[in-house]
DNA sequence: GACCAGGCACATC
DNA sequence: GATGTGCATGGT
């Protein structure tokens, strides 16, 4: 079985067994570009605090985002952790969107899928995984979101080299799937899920839905 | 108390 | 290009 056969079983396979998952939790698409920054190295329980602080103090909306105090915004954040740096970052986003898209995630929509990656890229603070993140959750582009679980599940299920770069594990899966925004959700949403309960660094596959493939010829076959 | 969590930028070699 | 480090809170 090749790489590409494996990808599409994982999903088959995950998906029998958890269902859909159904991310990003998000009322808007603000919300959820703005946790996808604050979820950085993060777990989403901590992330959910910060998002419930900020909307509790109505700063939910770029406007609202605009004109806070940085010191503000670091305060209310607080729980999810690096938040001075998280505070900056999403500034940064903010600052970015009134720049270049008139504070709307909407006039976001009409541009070219790889330009707007570039231009998120450019953001200080957004990087490979945020870009995708948003790309795919929050406007509904089909970009896979590769992060640690997928890197970790793969590597240990020997379908990619240690160390493989991010744009290689993306490509896996842009390649072996039909460009599906969709699916790319459910699939990485998937991934986190199973990561959590049977891929964590220091916890082995037990119990892992994702057979180990017997014929595989290990890292040489990506 | 150690380890981990839905990363990223920056310095250094 | 690879490797190391700072950023920080909260759950297990």
């Amino acid at each position: 079985m090749n790489s590409t056969e494996r990808i599409r079983k994982f999903y088959s396979a995950l998906h029998r067994e958890y269902g859909p998952q159904n991310w990003w939790p998000a009322e808007t698409r603000l919300e959820c570009a703005a946790g996808a920054i604050l979820t950085q190295n993060t777990s989403w329980r901590n992330v959910e605090k910060a998002i419930d602080a900020l909307r509790d103090a109505s700063m939910l909306s770029a406007e609202k985002l605009k004109t806070v105090p940085n010191e503000h915004l670091a305060s209310l954040i607080r729980p999810c952790g690096y938040h001075n740096l998280k505070a900056a970052r999403l500034k940064n986003f903010i600052e970015f969107l009134f720049r270049d898209y008139e504070g709307e995630m909407e006039n976001m929509l009409g541009e070219d899928t790889e330009t707007l990656r570039e231009n998120l890229l450019s953001v200080n603070g957004i990087g490979e995984e945020t870009a995708d993140s948003i790309l795919l959750y929050a406007l509904g582009k089909p970009v896979f979101v590769v992060d640690n679980y997928t890197r970790r599940i793969l590597c240990r299920h020997r379908m990619i080299p240690e160390g493989a770069s991010y744009s290689s594990v993306r490509r896996l899966f842009i390649e072996s799937l039909a460009p599906d925004a969709e699916v790319f959700g459910e699939y990485h949403a998937l991934i986190v899920k199973t990561g959590k309960l049977h891929c964590r660094k220091t916890a082995s596959c037990e119990g892992c839905p994702l057979e180990h493939d017997p014929h595989d010829r290990g890292i040489n076959s990506f």
